[in-house]
RNA sequence: GGUUCGGUAGCUCAGCUGGAUAGAGCAUCAGCCUUCUAAGCUGAGGGUCAUUGGUUCGAAUCCAAUCCGAAUCACCA
């Protein structure tokens, strides 16, 4: 049980056996006690005071009288100031902590419950390599996965690959007209680039072609209907699903080339999944659904023969469900695919990482599935994120204003080989433990970066001033960790024993920092929500790195001390691997 | 126009279930390596928490209005 919940289960019952009237953990809350104060947690008494009928300072000594007397292992001393009741938990508390769990790998993590979630991130397009967006979104879906885990949920990841579509075929179209048979391995480029490139392409001859017409005295929306390009793309669509095989075989053909890409760079970010669905199988999916909500009543057919549902009453719009030729919009895949997920996997959440540009459609499918009392339609959560923006405006892959993922894991692998060259700390690491500490610290930069804000926030990256490796960074952390690991390559923790001398304050502040741990774990997986996990890591290596300024572990004032900070030492560094791996980042043992 | 989200230090962000003098990092300035890794530590300066009003013993946090910014409201995906 956490050291907060100690606290409350012990002041309601000295409310409770004070005071004549119930109490629950509501009717107080439980601060950290601020560093110009003594104490470690702090009462705030001013709520009790209407309901008790007495003055702060004299509910602050009855509540503090009762806990010292009746809890002495949990409390040794308290002080009221202006209404706060600070209260300074026992040395033998954070004693047994350190005893109990220093080389404890599982600190914080949970028993399995049973549950089991789905987690649906990184959802590419086949017709462009993947951005900086994109490595936000796998970050983010990957920790929330772990975080889960950590919970004790069984977790499956999953990615819908959109595969298929008009989009798709605008680098199809492209490439026949302009590639002259290259293929990736004649121009040694990656798949996925190589694809983009005829995305872009097409946006340029597209543009051209319609400036052509408009020209010639058309208006600008008939030309951009007319424009030959558009309309051969329209048609190798139809094409498309009609079968057609030279169409298909194309389609296969440049898809395998961006796959190739897909996994180097997956590979390389550590992104993985344990189903791919694709959009060309599911496209066809929830048109069953459709004649269910028809029969409810729940969705309605207009006069042209499209199918709609009404959702005006809950403040939004109609929304349409099915074309008047009776093609499926993305609406009914989704969820035909929301179903077949459940029906396939008996899943107890599904949880969608998808930007918020679409918070609008997540809520008209959830809106949708609990109209069609589908079993499923509550436990359908969107894990909203904010775009990652430039300076200068929002990333458009067509305008080629994009940070390209490739190009960025590069750079910061590259900024990694230049620091930990400059420092020269690891001259005789060989070459292959050389490129994976590169590694290592590039990544952990970048994930960290992506990670330590809010993830419904939109955040900006501003690529002229690349990401820190100091402060409030991964490879502050990983530093952190690496020092720890070298200290105890020259001491071993020879005694298991439980400290008996007097804290330090700055011992006692990590001991404290490091009780928290398994609360964050909790309330990162509540709030889906990998920062709060960011900026307690942080935290924990910030404290730990001041204690390690003042107090020499080696020369320890006695060994009994020596021992001490060890344990302080091992238990820190095992949080804080096992906090990083839950981004996804690798911690090194010497850097 | 409707809906939703956001506005905190020069910059990037915490804090938001109301609590003590609003916190970090970067950047700037001043210190600390002949003992465990200086990717570190210690300190300084830097704020009308968008604005106005309200609720409260107490508001960055809750409510209302206003201003500014973003997303979205397609027989696109």
């Amino acid at each position: 049980m956490s050291l907060v919940k100690n606290i409350q289960k012990s002041l309601i019952d000295a409310l409770t056996s004070i005071y004549p009237n119930p109490f629950s953990e509501k009717d107080f809350q439980i601060n950290q006690t601020k560093d110009e104060f003594e104490g470690d947690y702090t009462i705030v008494l001013f709520s009790l005071v209407k309901s008790l009928k007495s003055s702060p300072e004299l509910i602050g000594k009855q509540i503090g009288e009762h806990l010292i007397t009746r809890y002495p292992e949990l409390f040794t001393n308290y002080n009221i100031i202006k209404g706060f009741l600070n209260l300074t938990i026992a040395d033998d508390y954070w004693n047994n902590l350190l005893h109990q769990h220093h080389h404890d790998n599982c600190f914080g993590k949970h028993a399995m419950n049973g549950k089991k979630v789905m987690v649906e991130y990184s959802s590419p397009n086949t017709n462009k390599p993947l951005h900086l967006g994109h490595l936000r979104n796998n970050f983010l879906g990957w920790s929330v996965a772990e975080i889960l885990k950590a919970n004790g949920y069984e977790v499956l990841k999953s990615c819908i690959v959109n595969d298929r579509g008009i989009h798709i075929c605008k680098s199809m179209i492209a490439w026949q007209r302009f590639a002259d048979g290259a293929t990736p391995a004649t121009t040694n480029k990656k798949g996925d680039h190589f694809v983009g490139d005829y995305y872009v392409k097409f946006n340029d001859e597209y543009k051209k072609e319609v400036k052509e017409l408009v020209e010639k005295g058309m208006n600008e929306a008939e030309a951009e209907k007319n424009a030959p390009i558009m309309l051969a793309t329209q048609q190798m669509l139809n094409d498309w699903e009609a079968g057609k095989s030279e169409v298909i075989d194309l389609w296969k053909k440049m898809n395998s080339w961006v796959y190739e890409g897909f996994d180097f760079t997956y590979k390389t970010i550590g992104s993985d999944f344990d189903k791919t669905y694709y959009e060309s199988d599911t496209y066809l999916l929830g048109k069953d659904i459709v004649q269910t909500g028809l029969d409810k009543g729940v969705f309605f057919r207009k006069e042209d023969g499209s199918v709609w549902i009404d959702l005006t009453a809950d403040g939004l719009d109609e929304k349409l469900v099915l074309r008047k030729d009776g093609t499926s919009v993305y609406m009914t895949q989704d969820i035909g695919l929301a179903k077949q997920k459940y029906d396939q996997y008996k899943i107890d959440q599904s949880i969608y990482v998808i930007g918020d540009e679409q918070n609008y459609h997540m809520k008209v499918l959830k809106l949708i599935a609990q109209k069609l009392g589908l079993p499923y339609a509550n436990d359908i959560y969107h894990l909203s994120y904010g775009m990652v923006e430039l300076p200068t405006g929002k990333m458009k892959s067509r305008e080629g204003t994009v940070v390209d993922a490739d190009d960025l894991v590069d750079e910061m692998i590259a900024t990694a080989k230049h620091h930990t060259e400059a420092l020269g700390k690891v001259k005789d690491f060989t070459t292959e433990e050389l490129e994976v500490l590169y590694k290592t610290i590039g990544l952990g930069a970048m994930k960290f970066y992506l990670l330590r804000v809010d993830p419904k926030k939109k955040m900006i990256f501003n690529p002229e001033e690349s990401i820190d490796f100091h402060g409030f960074t991964g490879p502050f952390i990983q530093y952190t960790f690496a020092r720890i690991k070298s200290i105890l390559r020259k001491e071993t923790l020879t005694k298991n024993t439980k400290n008996e001398s007097l804290l330090l304050p700055l011992e006692k502040e990590v001991l404290f920092t490091l009780e928290q741990f398994p609360s964050i774990i909790s309330e990162a997986a509540k709030e889906l929500n990998p920062s709060t996990l960011a900026n307690y890591l942080f935290g924990l290596a910030k404290t730990f790195n001041s204690f390690y300024a003042e107090h020499s572990i080696g020369n320890a004032e006695s060994e009994e001390k020596k021992q001490l900070r060890l344990q302080i030492s091992v238990m820190t560094s095992t949080v804080l691997q096992s906090g990083m791996q839950m981004m996804g980042i690798n911690v090194p043992e010497r850097m």
